[in-house]
DNA sequence: AATCCGGTCAACCGCACCACG
DNA sequence: CCGTGGTGCGGTTGACCGGAT
């Protein structure tokens, strides 16, 4: 991008890449070819040139021969991936849209670090550029204490999940697996792919978009992330998009344990009502509420009627000039007078906004985006609701609260954990929600929130464990109080030690990938 | 003005897969 | 079956930049 090296700027090379446009004197600390040391670091334009004239004359793929027949003195892997982000046709530059990063983060949700793969649905982005977005967006949020997801993402794939589940249980006996892959949707409308398919001739890159359906991606994803992906850790190595075959024609038999993590989630519903969404859930409850992922078509204006500065969508996508070599005013974020780009906009939307107003009972949010302000409504949402546990609910909560242990210790981070002993049920049952937070409490500077999705526990920065209480919530450290002021930081504490009750996950040092045994104990009579 | 720090990005590296001989 | 080359993917690193101190 803009700083990608102050020596490949246009008419800016240096001397010794004056005399030497292919940078032969550059920095050569790389691995030799043939007794030939090979070039690292930034690109120079010159060199773009020659790497350009190369593809034209030869075509991609080759790689290694680019040194060979254009003298380029770079290794083939470096040529491939200069062509792949940067230089190729029709690729697009500049911010994501609001609508790219909606289809990142439903395609997270279901395909973990599959950046190839998603990057392949979103036209002329490449998967370096998802996943420096997604990385700078984990550490973002997770530093504010907030999930990665949306809820109606993490369930939604939950439910198509479970869907997916029982389809397969039933129709694997009547129907061979290929007319069962494809009367599948698993989690992301399938509607969201006709638009892709029609921007499918500005995908030089990508293989032909056929027939992906929802169904074929959430098996590709079903692999979980380093950052808590929803999925559960099956899947390691994506076979990428040769395994698509593969995969659907091995698909029926391999549901079962790839989905292990909801096989005891019978009652999506129920699962719903624990993340505080409307139930019985609705399916298309993102597509009927366009304020999903705090979106907000037509107008840019926040649902809490701050005003963003940035455009949301037509300015920030630029198509890339043939120099490749980037303006500041290019870029929608590092030039002066560029506004904040959509994505940190969104994200800062996550952020920044305020709770909205008086917040009823058990209803849907008004703006169930992830965002805090949606975040604090789903936690007001469940503290209200909190007396409409039922006796399952209770036990599921009570389980987490009393049996579960991390994964293993070392991935728990919580050397101090307090012992399963410490989660009595007298300590769910003699504590009512409402007095969780005490003045008391306060005075010992701690923050409780709750933890809605197991992925903010994997944040060790701000995830303590306050010993001295011994209950096993979750600190959340000074970024969220500074966040939301006096005022509204206590009101979010109240809210948030409400929740964490209600809600049953905030009590202890799981990794989501327990989960499934959380579940297996929900379904305990 | 100097320094520090966090965010962003491009590029590199290691690994895995496939094709082919 | 094995070795090798080509390719692609995901994680990581380091440079650059702007804002804060």
């Amino acid at each position: 991008m803009s700083h990608a090296g102050s020596e490949s700027e246009d008419g800016m090379l240096s001397n010794n890449q004056i005399e030497s446009p292919l940078g032969e004197e550059g920095n050569y600390g790389g691995s030799a070819n043939g007794g030939v040391a090979l070039k690292k670091g930034p690109w120079t334009s010159a060199e773009d040139a020659v790497l350009i004239e190369y593809v034209k004359k030869h075509g991609e793929g080759n790689w290694n021969a680019v040194q060979k027949h254009s003298g380029l003195f770079r290794c083939g892997k470096s040529c491939r991936l200069r062509w792949a982000n940067h230089l190729r046709p029709n690729l697009k530059k500049g911010a994501f849209t609001q609508e790219e990063e909606q289809l990142i983060i439903q395609l997270h949700a279901t395909m973990g670090n599959k950046w190839a793969q998603m990057a392949a649905h979103l036209p002329g982005r490449t998967d370096n550029e998802i996943k420096n977005y997604w990385n700078t967006r984990i550490k973002r949020r997770q530093r504010a204490g907030l999930p990665l997801y949306p809820p109606e993402v993490s369930l939604q794939a939950m439910q198509e999940s479970q869907r997916c589940l029982n389809n397969d249980r039933i129709e694997s006996e009547h129907k061979s697996q290929h007319d069962t892959l494809l009367s599948k949707n698993y989690g992301i409308p399938n509607i969201m792919f006709a638009n892709l398919k029609a921007n499918q001739s500005i995908l030089p890159y990508v293989p032909e978009l056929r027939d992906i359906t929802a169904s074929s991606l959430l098996m590709k994803g079903v692999s979980s992330s380093q950052y808590g992906s929803f999925m559960s850790p099956i899947m390691h190595r994506q076979k990428r998009l040769r395994e698509e075959t593969t995969l659907l024609s091995s698909f029926s038999g391999g549901m079962k344990n790839e989905f292990h993590l909801f096989d005891q989630f019978h009652d999506v519903n129920k699962a719903a009502q624990s993340f505080g969404l409307p139930f019985p859930f609705d399916p298309d409850y993102t597509t009927k509420n366009p304020e999903f992922f705090g979106e907000n078509h037509g107008s840019h204006t926040l649902a809490n009627g701050n005003f963003s500065a940035s455009k949301p969508t037509a300015e920030a996508v630029k198509l890339e000039l043939p120099s490749l070599q980037y303006s500041e005013t290019d870029l929608g974020g590092r030039g002066p007078s560029c506004s904040p780009s959509p994505l940190i906009e969104s994200v800062d939307t996550f952020i920044q906004s305020p709770p909205t107003g008086t917040v009823e009972s058990v209803c849907p949010s008004p703006r169930n985006s992830g965002l805090l302000d949606a975040l604090l409504h789903e936690a007001k949402t469940l503290s209200s609701a909190k007396n409409q546990l039922s006796e399952k609910e209770f036990k599921f909560i009570h389980y987490y609260s009393c049996e579960c242990t991390p994964i293993s210790a070392n991935e728990s981070s919580l050397d101090e954990s307090p012992s399963a002993e410490t989660f009595t049920e007298a300590n769910v049952k003699s504590e009512p929600v409402d007095q969780i937070w005490t003045a008391d409490r306060e005075n010992e500077s701690s923050t409780w929130l709750d933890i809605t999705f197991p992925d903010a526990l994997l944040d060790s920065d701000w995830l303590e464990h306050d010993s001295a209480c011994g209950k096993g919530q979750v600190i959340v450290n000074d970024a969220m109080g500074t966040l939301l002021g006096d005022d509204l930081g206590n009101e979010y504490k109240q809210m948030a030690a409400g929740a964490s009750v209600s809600h049953g996950w905030g009590h202890s040092s799981c990794s989501w990938d327990s989960m499934p045994a959380v579940y297996q104990m929900y379904e305990l009579p």
